[in-house]
DNA sequence: GATGAATGAGTCTTCATTCAT
DNA sequence: GATGAATGAAGACTCATTCAT
């Protein structure tokens, strides 16, 4: 292999690594910069500062605001998912399940925004990555549930419930520090299990 | 008396009408708008054009736009509040109160948002009225509860619970033409006294 | 008349003439600066910083930069095309057309670029109503030539040459201060009825 | 002649033919992106793109964008001011040289211009080459008119109706497919030789 | 108090140019 | 000499807010 060719290779290989270096720095400060503005009040210039990057270089990695923000919606509901789907296959019972998918759920919420100073304004039906979580869980629920749903049970009303349950206790979570991923998760399964006075005597 | 004052005084109602009549014209837009764009992609052109003032005359009342944004709030937990006191005072069972509490919850937001395009971007944390009614829920719940509550169980997860079913189930509820408070009431006291099973079985 | 209802309508009226003081005074300095600049190389802030009003005001009154250039050509063009219709309904010969359609045009020139540091970037087929008066300029010759007209002319080489004549003469006109329409006219028909040597000799 | 020179030698005139190459491509990419998009809408990327080298390499061979479009500018003017020369010299009459001018004229826009999807914005008096084109253009045509030139003659005039001529007829010519230079030619000689009726009678 | 045009700071985005490799 | 990512100045445009009438 002539040296010239090493060279180039060497080359390009640190330039690969410095790309990926900054598109991680650039999706990390965006992470937190909509988690405690939200998505409007985020500004490209918020995001950047937060970087040791120019502001023109965002668009060297980025069509535009708007595509950053679906690249971080997308791909947290991307790794969400499968994680879902494998807790449901492996499931063998309704608690096993919620155990399974809410602790892999807080965990990943520990990690993503633990650090930032705010909550993330999260819209958990804004993209299509995100409204498959959505249906992923309420196809979940149909069928460990199984014959034990009542032909007129509202789906749609009782899926709503357990997500809402996960997504505010979830939050609850993230204003504590540390985060406690395991304490959250015996909560929340817990009250979608039995209900809320059988989980405030503990049981 | 005479005419003069007389004349004054019917000046001055006439006058404290009107500007009770603007007052609540621009809240009833700046509401519309919000839910239908988000605080911050609404603009104070859009509230005043739903409205048959001049955009300059919004400043007589509001001194921002934030500042009516925390208006909305304030007033909507201020509403909210005394609601779900009396509701604390009159319940005799857990099931009473949050039948009394999420009944009339659900028929506020419907009431509320049921006309608008599209759906709330609710930040049920943002004002001190906000937090008051947290708050309330909260203590409520400690209340009535009573001793069946542990020593060890964490009120703050199990009312974080509480208020994310109601808020989820009441969403989903504003997604429905027309909503209907009393089905939704229904599932959201059954997911919250009994757990997400008993709700399915329709029990 | 109230007192009331007279101040409003003084107040409408001095609004009015400010609002049409300003667009002109708008229009005017996107003039100059297009002349001078060309479409893309002008800014809008060049334009405003013509005027003394702020940057924000321009677009009280256009759209956009691309709006404005437009609403210039079109205006130009609309201004230009009555005159050169008037011209040909009155002429009764082509010399006398062209005398007619020329002069105005030049006239026109003058008036509108003769302040401007330098020459126009003419685009005459932009915008719709710059090709009506190219439009109408090739019928008019059309319908004067008459049967004169061999059948296998081209009309659209004829009359892009007597076009490019009159721009080209006329832009020279402007490069000269001050302008003189009357002889550029001369110069620009007799070489266009008679051709080049006969307009040396001066014929 | 050692070996070491010679292949050293070999090496020089390899990069020689490289770079001439490189020049040759940024100038044919830029001459299509120019004529295509305008100076100030064209972009260095643009240009670059349409070779296969990268942005950077672009500043090796050129200061800047605007030296380009010197460049070729200059380089086009360079190219036909001989030519015309060529033609003057060679000429016995107005109507030889005329046909040569033109013709060349013509050819040459063809050539340059016929595959672009759209029309140059040709500036011809941009650059001092440039001028010294128009320059050239009048001086011919007072030697060749010579004593015919009656001395009140304008000859700025005279000459910017015969340049508006082959200007704007060419314009025209290159809306064709194919551009037709001969066609073009014969018209506008004619025009300029004996005036738009002669012209139109296919004299 | 009502009006609505004027203001200018701030937003997203583009692009000519530089520079480390 | 070639590469292509980084840079940051500059542009078009928006909008909360002010203010003369």
């Amino acid at each position: 292999m002539s040296s010239v060719t090493e060279r180039a290779l060497a080359e390009a290989g640190r330039r690969l690594r410095t790309k990926t270096r900054n598109r991680e720095a650039i999706l990390a400060a965006a992470r937190q910069v909509f988690a405690e503005l939200g998505y409007e009040a985020a500004s490209v210039r918020d995001i950047i500062r937060r970087t040791d990057l120019a502001s023109g270089t965002f668009y060297n990695y980025f069509r535009s605001k708007e595509e950053i923000a679906r690249a971080l919606a997308t791909d947290a509901a991307e790794r969400l998912r499968p994680v879902l789907r494998a807790e449901r296959e492996r499931a063998v019972s309704l608690e096993a399940w919620l155990e399974g998918a809410i602790g892999a759920y807080f965990r990943f919420l520990a990690e993503e925004y633990g650090q930032a100073a705010s909550l993330p304004q999260l819209r958990l039906d804004a993209t299509p990555a995100q409204r498959a979580v959505f249906a992923e869980v309420r196809e979940s629920l149909s069928l460990i549930l199984g014959d034990r749903l009542a032909p007129q049970a509202d789906m749609d009303y009782l899926a709503a419930g357990a997500i809402g349950i996960a997504r505010h206790v979830g939050e609850q979570m993230l204003r504590r520090a540390p985060p406690d991923p395991e304490g959250a998760t015996r909560v929340a399964v817990r009250l979608i299990l039995h209900g809320l006075p059988a989980a405030a005597r503990g049981a």
